[in-house]
DNA sequence: ACCTCGTCGGAAAGCGGTTGCAACGCGCCC
DNA sequence: GGGCGCGTTGCAACCGCTTTCCGACGAGGT
């Protein structure tokens, strides 16, 4: 089938080791030899099996890349930026889809088969035993927008979620709502819960201030909306936080749909800016997850663990920022805190 | 490091064969002895080691899986049936981002040195000589979303374009347009090309019928907005069809955004039926791609190469269907043509 | 001319499995 | 009781490559 080392060797007249050498960084060659090598391996289309010299290396450079967020647009560019940073060094990644699937039991044992080198888990919605169980199976493994928790024992990159939701209720209170209401996604995932606690907590601080929350039953627009019309059919409240983006624009076309104008009528936020955020039609306001920040940083963890599999488990929080666009109205004109313009003196 | 076979054959008091046998499937090994290997394996947490076995078995279970739609929120979809529907039949897929490639080169020389049994293209871009160049690696390797050709070199599994392009244009005529345009997508993507192929093809067949064309940069929202901004500078036609959903949302809301009321003003039409195009605040109309079928397909004829890598090429595509929602006017009512109904004599 | 040292390349063992082959034990039949 | 056949098992070779160990060889120094 393949052109295999010893059909090099034997064509450029020297030992299979040769070959080997030639083709390995920094071996003991001479340039002589590894020019002959080099081009009976390029006459015969030689490639080195990287699965048979993982046997020996025991590297292989495949990395599991394994979500359950197969809905959420946003993830597609976190695939995107994963597999290219990954290609960029060298690495492989071997996709791993957790649809439907809680126990890591059956993707611990597969990974492990392929002996890859590394773990990344990019999910918003796992909790942190998920990615323990590759850690105790011996993997090195990073959780990319896993939940903080002080005592992690897998490195954690991603956004501090409860601060994000105390953020969007800064936000909303300094817009003048006083009616508030968290839309969150499923109660399992992580994100939401965190984001939920965030929010409810410094609303809670306010005693002027009515706050309340319920659940979609998915990330998607479709539970955005199906939620939304639940609420609008009882007194809504003036403004939601939602526990994302793809909910919100399902609320949105909810409120929109019921003849409410956002945001004269009802205010509306989520989280992640993910591109469609942007988008001119939907225009949301929303928090701003680093998301490249994020996966950049999760690669670079991952390939340090390469050399260093016993690093000590660390948490990597990117700050977010909030992104003004429609879908909230503006801060109110409060005279009394409205300051002159200090004269020049 | 892991546990390997040698031990739990010392283990278990056999032979390492036997311990090979008591793995796989339908080898000769008694009862008794299995149930002894299988204990002691369970005991010391064994796991066969799937690259080392490949080396004699010739097999990976490796998929390539190379794309370079990294943009549009459809190819999530196809990237999770994808992923699902290999690892129900036990096969990995590697991921591979094509991203700013068009030389196949480093993907064939990777995927070969991984020994994937087979690659998936799925790309509506990517001419067909990209796919070839893996099946002349001696790889199996099946186009899904590619482009049709009489003399294909390797199975193809899609939609007929230009088709869709012809039903594209007896739509937007039937509904009374006499102006037409296509707004494609970037020229290479053969896609595009089919499409408008399709579409200019029918429109010539009507002498009172304007047809013109142009195309954005990428299949992109922004390139579509972009591109229908320019256009809304001179004079438009009464209706596109574009190149694909993500350009018609962004051509969507660069018409809005001028005054225009879609679909009164000017009509809108898509392909792909990407999940975004059903969203109620889109609410595009758009001819709808079968994208489970295709996915489906796709893997059954990998699946079957991986028995007769020899198969002839074979060339699947999958019928359309219109998807009519709210950017296009409804067709005008033809007193000419509208029959009273048939008296029931 | 001889010795030393460094560089280079070959032989061989091994990585974790699979598999062809031969041997073995057992039951059965004649 | 001997022969036969079959199911089971172990041995050993091999898959394609890496790496250790060691010997050969050439250059440089004295």
């Amino acid at each position: 089938m393949a052109v295999t080392l010893r059909e090099v060797a034997q064509l450029a007249g020297v030992s299979r080791s040769a070959v080997s050498r030639a083709f390995t960084e920094g071996a003991s060659v001479s340039e002589k030899t590894r020019r002959r090598v080099m081009k009976a391996a390029a006459a015969l289309g030689y490639r080195p099996n990287a699965l048979a010299s993982s046997l020996t290396t025991g590297r292989t450079k495949l990395i599991g890349l394994v979500s359950n967020n197969y809905q959420n647009p946003m993830f597609l560019h976190v695939f995107d930026l994963f597999t290219r940073g990954l290609q960029q060094r060298g690495l492989r990644p071997l996709l791993v889809n957790l649809t439907d699937e809680t126990d890591p039991e059956n993707s611990v044992r597969m990974l492990q088969q392929y002996s890859v080198d590394g773990v990344v888990v990019a999910s918003s919605t796992l909790a942190p035993s998920f990615a323990e169980a590759f850690r105790e199976a011996g993997m090195p493994v990073v959780h990319s927008f896993g939940r903080y928790s002080r005592s992690a024992q897998v490195h954690v990159v991603g956004i501090d979620n409860v601060e994000c939701g105390r953020m969007a209720a800064r936000t909303l209170l300094a817009r003048g709502y006083t009616r508030l209401a968290f839309l969150g996604g499923p109660r399992e995932a992580t994100s939401t819960q965190d984001r939920q606690q965030g929010f409810l907590e410094e609303l809670s601080k306010r005693a002027d201030v009515a706050a309340s929350h319920s659940h979609a039953e998915s990330y998607t627009f479709k539970a955005g909306r199906q939620e939304m019309q639940r609420l609008l059919r009882s007194e809504p409240a003036q403004a939601y936080f939602c526990g994302d983006d793809v909910l919100s624009i399902g609320a949105l076309s909810a409120a929109s749909d019921a003849g409410l104008h956002v945001p004269s009528d009802i205010g509306l936020m989520g989280l992640n800016d993910m591109e469609i955020a942007g988008w001119e039609n939907i225009n949301l306001t929303t928090i701003r997850q680093p998301i490249s920040q994020i996966v950049e940083s999760s690669i670079e963890l991952i390939v340090a663990m390469l050399e260093a599999p016993d690093r000590y488990p660390e948490t990597r929080l990117f700050p977010c920022v909030l992104v003004e666009r429609g879908t909230l109205r503006p801060p109110p004109v409060d005279l009394a805190t409205t300051r002159p313009e200090r004269p020049t003196r």
